[in-house]
DNA sequence: TTCCTTGCAAACGATTTGCATTGGA
DNA sequence: TCCAATGCAAATCGTTTGCAAGGAA
């Protein structure tokens, strides 16, 4: 894949910022750094608690211009929380499963041959209702390995 | 499918809550008319417009019982706002669409080639992740025919 | 100096809850 | 009669915003 790499992540992030004139300052580098070593997508929450120091005011605005630049993704979990990961070209194409009993949201990759069923399936879903298409999320639950007892 | 009728929703709704020990007063009895009717999962709002009369209050207590008693399922949308359709047993197994212009969020649902396939692909996940898989739901975005200008 | 960014506090909007009242079996 | 259901108002909670102060180019 042409994803970057965690050391060249931040040069690609900041080139990005640079473009709309927005700072790549040192709380929206922690942000970057956080998702970037996540299994998952993260909560406001979440993050307030792995970028020590920024006040949650703060936190949500970065989130939102770091959103907007592109950089990130927002999505919302089974409870409606807001939780972001980075976006598909920094972080790459995948899907996501949630444990029902812990509530942790876990990234998964699919082989080619797997994107490839899939693909065709959407190929389906969007003739079918005469969408045009532009991304696909497949989002599963079930109870995570160390939850079942 | 076995999924009910309109003129058998009713009367299956009212058996599973009584169950419960729970009314299927006229205020409920709309709501599940409403989300029977509708081609894809209504908000709070959504609702509040349909059901007229009922005061939002009510109506969030009501879709709390429902959906306590498996009568409907909540989801939520791009915006992290709540939307609720009947549980997969009375509305039929499904996935979703929205477009990305309007915001409308629309039923598909499967051939059943498709979902075969679409199995293989969840079952792969779930070998990968180690999670035992109790549901998934496959989200697709883009441009419905009447947005695309 | 010029703007972008930060922090704090206040505002917002969706959803929930306390409490007294109503109503169905 | 008894307990669930309702309506209103107030409370919650995640998230956003106004405004004045701080900081990098």
């Amino acid at each position: 894949m042409d994803t970057p790499g965690p050391s060249d992540l931040h040069d690609a992030v900041r080139r990005r910022l640079a473009e709309d004139d927005v700072r790549y300052t040192g709380g929206r580098k922690a942000i970057v750094a956080a998702l970037g070593t996540a299994g998952g997508p993260q909560s406001a929450a979440d993050l307030h608690r792995l970028v020590a120091g920024v006040p949650l005011s703060s936190l949500y605005r970065s989130l939102t211009v770091l959103d907007e630049a592109g950089v990130l993704k927002r999505n919302h979990d089974a409870d409606g929380l807001a939780r972001f990961e980075l976006a598909e070209w920094l972080g790459g194409h995948h899907h996501h499963i949630t444990c029902v009993e812990c509530g942790a949201v876990e990234d998964v990759r699919l082989e080619g041959e797997e994107e490839r069923l899939l693909a065709a399936v959407i190929q389906a879903m969007g003739d079918r209702t005469g969408y045009i298409v532009r991304d696909h999320e497949l989002e599963l639950e079930g109870a995570c390995p160390s939850c079942r007892s």
